[in-house]
DNA sequence: ATCTTAATGGACCGCGCGGTCCATTAAATA
DNA sequence: TATTTAATGGACCGCGCGGTCCATTAAGAT
């Protein structure tokens, strides 16, 4: 099975897909699943034929463009501070998820799965929270309760905190980037959200 | 120009515009503003040529809609507890909110945003945002403020707070909501959930 | 009674879009 | 070189949907 097997003739240009992809995803975010696939190849500068001998159907490029799109939200996933002080660690997981928060990548996604061709609920939508948010939400509960085993914290309800920390450091931050609103936030203005929510979290955590 | 002026014929029957309007925002939230006008006028239990009576074009149909759904939201914002002592105040805001939010009707209305035919960040959307979710932020701040002014609480960026109060009491409960994932709260959890924001907030703003 | 308007349902039009086909050209292997 | 495959672009099909028309029926007003 592993054998490379070359073959003959012209290769694939794997620029291409990327770029469809890339189009898509941008297309779908901003107007919807109603863009035409001629709009797509356009924008990809790409010819449609080409797009149906990388995708058979527009569903499919439309999952392509979800799975893609997926990776990113995944990667944002932190999985640093596992070992560090409550303070500390803290206030790098809140810098980190509001820099991706704010950074929109995350937000396009969300607009991506709701502008799914099929019903709400539909088992792609699950398959990405369960992947996505939800494995966040997982991750910093467990770096909550290791601090309660440790003795750092006291957090009886290590899931519901996670949800209210992410929580209040989002806001409105991701329903407003979701809607299209601008959003201008100064580093210096995320560092303190940040460091306010931290500081919030600990006066009740705190050992 | 006021006269009443009454006409003859036949009355139109203000329940088939409720009914139209109540079918059409069931399904652009469900399935998207894709679906067609025959869909509507079946699930309506009207004639297609009703609604094009009522309605002079798909997109102002959806208007309607829009504006309908969206006297909920503006009716939902608390308007309660501006005299209340800290304590209390927020609790009842807190249990408001979560109310509106896990019942769903709130959700809905930011799905049929999103679902919006045009662009994003569109005037309809700048509207609505403006008119339903600020001003229910804006509200919570001026309380704050008034707790600050009275001395009953420290909160010298009410604008944050506020953002951050509702921030962790939602959690993630409206974008799973939009994403048509089931959730299952208990009068009690929601209880449990708001008494342990009130007290995470009370511990760094109490005076 | 008569008149006027609402509402129906079905036929119909036009167009845009998903998807296919094909002849031609470009790039890679042998 | 010859051969194989990628990619192009343009013509084309079918269908679904927004929107219109119309003849008929129902329900008020006078």
């Amino acid at each position: 099975m592993g054998a490379p097997r070359r073959c003959r003739g012209r290769r694939p240009d794997p620029a291409k897909r990327a770029a469809i992809v890339e189009a898509a995803s941008a297309l779908f975010c901003s107007h919807g699943y109603g863009v035409s696939m001629e709009t797509v190849a356009a924008a990809a500068g790409v010819s449609k034929q080409t797009i149906y001998n990388l995708f058979s159907t527009k569903e499919q490029l439309f999952g392509a463009v979800v799975a893609s799109r997926s990776e990113l939200i995944v990667a944002a996933i932190p999985t640093t501070a596992e070992t560090l002080a409550p303070a500390t660690g803290l206030l790098r997981i809140a810098g980190e998820y509001l820099r991706v928060m704010v950074g929109g990548q995350v937000p396009v996604v969300y607009r991506l799965m709701l502008a799914t061709p099929g019903e709400t609920g539909s088992d792609l939508i699950r398959a990405f929270y369960d992947n996505g948010p939800k494995r966040g939400l997982g991750h910093l509960a467990h770096y909550l309760a290791g601090c309660d085993a440790a003795g750092s914290l006291r957090v009886p309800d290590p899931a519901l905190a996670a949800e209210c920390f992410f929580g209040m450091l989002n806001g409105q931050i991701l329903i407003r980037n979701m809607l299209g609103l601008q959003e201008s936030w100064t580093p210096e203005e995320l560092e303190a959200k940040a460091r306010y929510c931290v500081d919030m979290f600990l006066a009740t955590h705190g050992a």
